[in-house]
DNA sequence: CGCCTGACTACTAATAGTCAGGCGGTGCGTTAGT
């Protein structure tokens, strides 16, 4: 066996690059699973060293590690870190539009010739063929996929790119691949391994539970009542903290509100220009503002220790979200707050994100003209009139349906046994629908968690298939003794995470029990809520074999 | 789906109610013009 031989070097590796003294439990397995060429998924809160799991093994390995990230602003700061560590061992480079070419050349060289370990590079890069090319020459021996989660929450429509980044990497020569996020519950974990098309991974999940965040939820009943349930966060808890609201306007019109009333707030969005928008970041960071008053995108890339609490002046979208964004709070292991200020008609916003439908006549439009292809992007979009958004969504549902090919080469086209345009648009049609189905049923679990009298640990958990034996002791139910006593709830009927089949919604996944109900996640309509009694009863489930 | 806004009405003077319509998150990239 040689596998004990890992631990020594990983940690020798971690102290002469990094100056770390020591490697956690769950950083050293994942890693030793890179050294092996496994491919590996992690699943472990930010600040828990998440990087270090591909940087520290990138040093050990024969070729240069491709980072591919979501964002230019995150990537940086990983840059400058390793670039700051004065190792010659791991040095990072990236190539992105804020290069210039020559830049980027010089960029590619210096990995080509091993003054570089690191390559950072986003899935937008990735799909035009010539850089692609470029990185395949390179020869990486890892490729590590950062923020994974975003192949599922942006995959399917706002950044498409995203959803082929199994066959980009393939294209760059498929070594093998660990994938990194901080939250993913099994389905968001079953796409990105299908996504990413990981062969047998490790999968590393861990810290899921955090037993300094304090959860709580209140439901306002108008706008007065949460905006004194906020001020009154504001005068108890400590500072810095982070309010999530979920409109650009209401981020703006919060922080003023909030400074006039004497509590000095900031805020961040999407839709500000980047200067004042690194600002602001970096002013947070540097403990210069300590409300900041954001929407979603003031997220990933937050990776500062003393957070002291995360409230939501909203209904998240989804207990994925929701965890992601409470996970920011308390990384210091000190006491920290969640608290979710939610009203009924916050779901309205929800509803309206995940609406709409695609229109069957472009999508037949656009799948014949893939009949007579390969063409390129550009070319399908001046053909079919689709804007660069819509062209790149359509095409995700197509191929998801079997009517685009993204071989190797260069163009689209529909590979040989495609179905008829209609018939492939009726099916793309489907699967949208299919996809919205399952994406408001989180919204119903994020809302089901906000009612619920239960332990809110471990209904949080049961979402994430994690069971938690006991009440978790840090919620507001929990502590109130409110919260429902929760009898016999280890052992229903089903294993969880076994998989069952049911008369009207089909094959699903046990996620859970609590209290007498048991959650299950099916393929086709997503999460159910169901009275275990009932289903033992009436035989509704049957467990059934994949 | 629910909000905000602006236009319109009501009906008799300055203001209050109704209704239709627009709007709402996340970022890469490229490109046009300084």
């Amino acid at each position: 066996m040689r596998l004990p031989i890992y631990g020594p070097r990983l940690r020798r590796a971690a102290r002469t690059h990094f100056g770390w003294p020591s490697l956690r439990a769950g950083q050293l397995a994942p890693m030793r699973a890179v050294l092996k060429r496994r491919d590996a998924l992690v699943v472990l809160p930010t600040g828990a060293g998440k990087s270090a799991i591909y940087q520290v093994p990138a040093t050990l390995l024969p070729g240069p590690t491709v980072v591919i990230s979501p964002l230019l602003a995150l990537q940086q700061d990983q840059i400058q870190f390793l670039n700051e560590q004065r190792s010659d061992g791991v040095r990072a480079v990236r190539v992105s539009s804020a290069e210039t070419p020559a830049q980027q050349t010089e960029a590619l060289r210096q990995v080509r010739d091993g003054e570089a370990r690191f390559l950072y590079i986003t899935p937008e890069q990735l799909a035009d063929p010539d850089r692609m090319t470029q990185v395949r020459a390179l020869r990486p021996a890892l490729v590590a996929v950062d923020e994974a989660h975003c192949i599922s929450a942006w995959g399917h429509d706002f950044r498409p790119d995203y959803l082929q980044l199994g066959h980009l990497i393939r294209g760059i020569g498929r070594p093998p691949v660990l994938a990194l996020t901080a939250t993913a519950s099994p389905p968001v974990r079953d796409d990105i391994i299908e996504r990413l098309q990981l062969n047998r991974p490790k999968i590393h999940v861990s810290g899921l539970d955090r037993a300094n965040l304090f959860l709580e939820v209140a439901q306002c009943p108008d706008e007065n009542y949460r905006w004194r349930r906020l001020t009154a966060l504001l005068d108890e808890g400590e500072r810095p903290g982070i309010v999530y609201v979920p409109t650009r306007r209401a981020a703006e019109e919060l922080a003023e509100r909030l400074t006039g009333a004497g509590y000095p707030a900031h805020y961040y969005h999407g839709g500000m220009p980047a200067g004042p928008r690194r600002e602001a970041h970096e002013a947070f960071s540097d403990d210069k503002v300590d409300i900041m008053v954001a929407t979603s995108a003031f997220g990933m890339g937050i990776d500062k220790p003393n957070i002291r609490w995360v409230a939501h002046v909203a209904l998240p979208d989804s207990p994925d979200s929701y965890l992601q964004e409470i996970g920011r709070a308390g990384r210091d292991d000190a006491p920290a707050r969640a608290v979710l200020l939610w009203r009924a008609e916050d779901e309205a916003i929800q509803r309206f994100f995940t609406g709409g439908s695609p229109d069957p006549v472009e999508l037949r439009d656009l799948a014949g003209a893939l009949h007579d292809g390969p063409h390129t992007k550009t070319a399908l979009r001046e053909r079919t009139g689709l804007g660069p958004r819509k062209l790149g969504a359509y095409l995700g549902l197509l191929e998801e349906v079997g009517a685009v090919a993204t071989g190797s080469g260069q163009g689209l086209c529909a590979p040989k046994y495609a179905p008829l345009p209609a018939k492939a648009a009726e099916a793309a049609v489907a699967l949208y629908e299919r996809q919205q189905t399952v994406q408001r049923s989180r919204t119903d679990m994020m809302r089901a968690f906000a009612q619920t009298r239960a332990c809110r640990g471990q209904t949080l958990l049961a979402y994430f298939g994690e069971e938690l034996k006991k009440p978790c002791g840090h919620c507001d139910n929990c502590v109130s003794g409110e919260a429902e006593p929760i009898a016999e709830q280890s052992d229903g009927p089903f294993p969880v995470h076994s998989h069952v089949r049911h008369p009207e919604w089909g094959t699903g996944m046990v996620m859970g029990y609590e209290d007498e109900r048991m959650t299950v996640l099916f393929d086709e309509v997503g999460y159910k809520t169901l009275s275990v009694p009932v289903v033992t009863e009436q035989k509704l489930l049957e467990r059934v074999k994949v």
